[in-house]
DNA sequence: CTACACATGTAGCAATCGCTACAGAGGAGA
DNA sequence: TCTCCTCTGTAGCGATTGCTACATGTGTAG
């Protein structure tokens, strides 16, 4: 039943984001009560931070289910990459790294934390999709900065190959 | 008087962040009542707003602040940049950037639009600021790509001229 | 002096917040 | 059967939320 109730947890913080995760609400969309959240992850915080990494463990695969398999040339992955990005299906996913990146460069360690693995995970999967994984780090740096420039409403260029 | 106000509502929000920015210890810290903030800005979000327009008239004067003036071609200006970042001086200022960007992701008209108004003064001095200015585009988004995942607590290569 | 807009303090509202105390249901082992 | 242990529903706590009603200043124009 846990686990399913971290299932909720993350479709509501990414459905309403980490500003609206409040624990009666987040109950009520897991079918359950705050009763409950609490009883299973100990307070608020725990509740979050597993949503948060049920979150991080799907992320990836959302995206490797959209794309050929197989690594390829920069130049041919980042305009796949640029189509679904520009279609908006990850605007959420991006959303809640940014507030949980906002919240790591204030200092609070467990999202830091947090952050970190989705943001690792992100980059492993990019150098493993990359025919030149020495560009990971560059080019996950430019979609982060794409993603909060489309949330700022600027047309800036997606980063390419 | 009204101006005070708006002053340390931006501290305050630089300070705490736009999660933590509730009238009442917003209104403490101006040294008011939340009767006063409601008064002069009609409700919550209008002093937010308030708040948030006064950090982006400040924001780029603090960063002139510290550099020597006259645009540079980008491999000396961004070292420069890289500099002030990296001592953290900044964080606050970003990470506020990226919880407005994060509301503008979710469909926030208000937020996009203040979102927009620091992220175009920025690109902006960032023009002025470089003999190519072609390129303010493409270096911003690597500017704020950095900061994201320096808010994930990941090391990622500051943009290079 | 009067009138009237601007400004401010006190008090309180209903709603929501995170969290907890308490009682019970249900199954597993002695 | 008795006794734990895991789980869950009800009810409520004190604090905080955004906001408002009402009374009272404090100036300035007529």
């Amino acid at each position: 039943m846990k686990d399913k109730h971290t299932d909720a947890l993350a479709v509501f913080i990414l459905a309403h984001g980490l500003a609206a995760a409040s624990l009666r609400p987040m109950a009520k969309a897991a079918g359950t009560s705050d009763r409950m959240i609490v009883y299973h992850f100990g307070d608020k915080a725990g509740a979050i931070e597993a949503g948060l990494a049920r979150i991080a463990e799907r992320g990836v695969e959302a995206l490797e289910a959209l794309l050929p398999p197989g690594p390829r040339p920069a130049t041919e992955l980042m305009p796949m990459l640029e189509g679904i990005m520009q279609s908006g299906a990850f605007d959420a996913s991006v959303a809640v790294l940014l507030e949980v990146a906002a919240l790591g460069l204030r200092g609070d360690a467990a999202m830091r934390a947090v952050a970190n693995r989705i943001a690792t995970d992100f980059r492993d999967w990019l150098a493993a999709r990359l025919t030149e994984p020495e560009r990971a780090d560059e080019l996950l740096r430019g979609i982060e900065g794409w993603g909060v420039l489309r949330g700022c409403g600027l047309d800036a260029p997606f980063p390419t190959g």
